[in-house]
Order: C-alpha cells, then structure tokens, then sequence
DNA sequence: GTGGTCTAGACCACC
DNA sequence: GTGGTCTAGACCACC
C-alpha cells in the first residue's frame, strides 16, 4: 500500500496513518474494510507491532476506526468519512506546498502565477 | 545538509542532485563554493563513494558544477545559476502538487478556490 | 566491429563510443539500429558491463542512443546524425595529425607542401 | 618511453621499431646514443626478450643501429639519420591521416579545404 | 588528499 | 532478457 521512510523526520506512526488516510481518499480503502491485523501489518512495514498499535490506538481516537476485540481492526461504515479525509488530505497538501514555495522566496502573486500557468496547461484528468 | 530517503522510489543520485540544487535555491550553497568531497560527503551520507560520484559527474553535465582532479568539486561561477535553479524548483514543486490534488480527485476549480483561500489567510512571510 | 586497447591512455567508455562513432559515420551502423546489449557487448570487448553502460549513457547524454528498458539500445532515428557524426571525426582526426606534425616538428608550410603532395598522388577513391 | 598495443593489428617488434624512430625524432634519443639492453627493454614493455630481439635486429638491418657484441645497441653516429627519420614519420603519418580521412567519405577538395582552415587556426607554435 | 576509471557482483524494473 | 541503480573495493592521475 505504501512504504516507510525511516529517515524522515515525520514520525512513523504518523506516516501510517497519513498511508491510510491516502489509501482511504484514493478509495484503496473503503468505509467498513477491514484493517491489517497489527502483527502482519508490522511485518509487512517491516516495522515494530507497537509503532502499528499506536497508529491504530490514534485513528480509533480520531474516529476512523473500530477495534473489535478478537475480530479485528476496522474503517467506520461512516459514509462522510471519504469526503472530510480527502478535504483534510488536499489543506494539508496544500499548506505544504505553500510553505515550500515561501521558502524558495516565491511571493503571493508568484505562486498564484505559478499554478494559474501550470493549471491551464493541465488536462482535466476525468470528468466521472 | 540533507538526508537521503534509501526507500525512497527516487534514486539517491537524484536525491543528492535535488539536495543540491536546494542548497543552492536557499542560499545555504553558492555560486563559486566548494562541495564536500566524494568520499567526505559518502561517508556522510551513508552512500557509496560511486554513487556521489554519479550525482556529482551528473550535475557537470547540467552545467552546475566543474570538477578539478586534485583540487575538489565547486559550483560554477554563474550569477544566473540561482535563479535558474530556483526557477525550476519552483515548477517541479509546483507539478507535484496539482498532480497530487488531481490524484485526491480535485477539479481545476476546487484547486484553484483553496490555493487562493490558503494564500490569503497566509502572511507575507518576508518582504525583504 | 572494433577492438578494445587496453594500454591506451583513453578510458575504454570513450573506445566504445568512438568505436560506435566510427561504426555509424562508416555505414556500418545506421540510424534506428539497435546496439548490442550492454552485457553481450561487455563480454565481446571483453569489458565490465558498467564499462559498456556508462558508454552507451554518454551516448544518450550526447544525443545518439535512446535506452529503452526491457527491449534495448537504440541509435536514435536522426538522419543529421550520420552527416554530423561524420564532420566530428573529421575534424579530430586532422586536429590529431596536425598536433602529431607539429610534434615532429614541421612548420606550417611543410604541412601544407606534404599534404598536397600526397593529396596529388592519391587517387579519387569513389567518385559515388 | 612508449607502451605497446597488445590488441593492435601492427606487430608489436614494429611497434618497438616505431617507438624508438618517434624517439629520435623527437630527440628524446639521439645518434649514438645507447639503447637499453634487451632484457631489460623486455621486462620494461612486458614483451617477449624475443619480440625486442627481432626489432633490434631489423633496425640493424635498416642501418639505424649497432649492436656491439659485449657492450650493448647503440644509435649509429649518423648526422643524417634524424633527418631522414623525421621525414619518414611524416609521410607516414600524412598517409595514415589521408586513408583515414577517405574511409570517412572526404573527397580531396574537402581534404585541402579542411586542413586549411584548421592549419590557419593553429599557432605557429615554435619559431626555432 | 582530490577526482577518474574499472571490475565484480547484487538486486530491481519493465517486458 | 533488457536497461538502471547501488555497493565494495582496487588502482591511477594530479597536487
């Protein structure tokens, strides 16, 4: 589904949720699916099964998630939860290239340039 | 000065080369400056002495560098070469994002609408 | 098509893109060929496939081959390039003789009185 | 002094031969002057004592050298000799230099018209 | 010490 | 099977 940078300051409990946020938004992942269990998850990471719990523990905190003890782990049957995941996805995606685009000193007025050029450029993927 | 991403899909000679050039877009490194050594910046980077090679003899195609057998490897004395840098920087951060927002099923529109509502709630960060 | 000599002061990588060279301003090879694969040149030359490899990327740098992943090495389907290809050996070729001349000490004029000499002499070739 | 092309197509004792006429005409030996002896020429050039055994002859033969039995090869002592070598290399090397430029398609016209321009851009480079 | 070349060999991606 | 990346390590040239 998605890999592990170990070297990233990001930590990497945060990294798996945001994988599965992804994954969800991209439809990968669909309200009710079950989750992989922590162990096999962990090995497939290749990462400790406490690091896996942990991001588990957070998204049953944020409300993406159920665990049911001795079934398993899985994504709420919460129809709404595709759409705020996905505006989450895209503020946070775009706050990021905001904040590299300050930091190669563009101003306001570049950047609007920027995308303005590059989104006329751009085909309109799909239309569905 | 930066961290290579070994899981990363980008090769790490690409990686060093973009380190670089953002070093350079940020001013941490210009025009005329001397880049650690091969063997020095391997060690530091947890890489083989080959692979900073490659990136380095890649980067003298580019223009960006001149490599001097027993004096070191430096950066060109280019005044334009910050700029063309930045410049390019700029579009491939910029690509990379409308990519991600259309993956995340953005409209045209819907990018456009919260690009503008993010850029004015954020400040003019220097005006220097 | 050519041979590898060990002893020479210039890298084998530069051999075999001067071989190549020769090949396709001699006819041998024509624009669209594919070139042998890395590994099976390697071992006619009696090389190193990183050898052979980091020629045929020079090449690519260079504007002669187009890589393709799974199929091969291609020279690319540019009919400037034989005419080109040609005018550079050319002129290294005369830069070389007339360094070597000099080196055994002729004068310009000598030179010149040589050549014509010889020039007369030779017959046309191929008038084709 | 000159290192021998195991892969080329010309015998190795002529290109010993060779490497000592390039040496007396550009005066690296000079008439009279000893060669090494033949063992040690072997080992230095990493050949058979017969291969330099064979060369040394031939220039016995050519008159370039005397072998005094006990004492070693030396250059005759004949005034002419680099003269008459010089003049030897080149008209060889304009022969080479012309079959090369033929087998690149140039006619004569192209031939004169190319060393021409390239003899103007040189520098005159010794006036002694 | 610096960069440059080369070998040997592993593993991956695309077909 | 093809090209692409990377490591490990040797040896050379220039300073």
């Amino acid at each position: 589904m998605f890999k592990i940078e170990f070297t990233s300051d990001q930590p990497i409990y945060l990294q798996i949720i945001d994988g599965i946020k992804k994954a969800v938004a991209t439809g990968q992942l669909r309200p009710g699916d079950q989750l992989p269990s922590q162990r096999e998850f962990a090995v497939h990471l290749g990462v400790n099964p406490n690091t896996v719990q942990r991001a588990y523990r957070e998204m049953e905190y944020l409300g993406l998630t159920v665990a049911l003890r001795g079934l398993g782990t899985f994504l709420r049957r919460d129809a709404q939860m595709v759409v705020r995941i996905k505006d989450e996805l895209i503020h946070q995606a775009t706050k990021t290239f905001l904040a590299e685009m300050k930091s190669l000193g563009c101003s306001r007025e570049q950047i609007d340039y920027i995308v303005q050029q590059l989104l006329a450029e751009m085909p309109e993927c799909s239309k569905k």
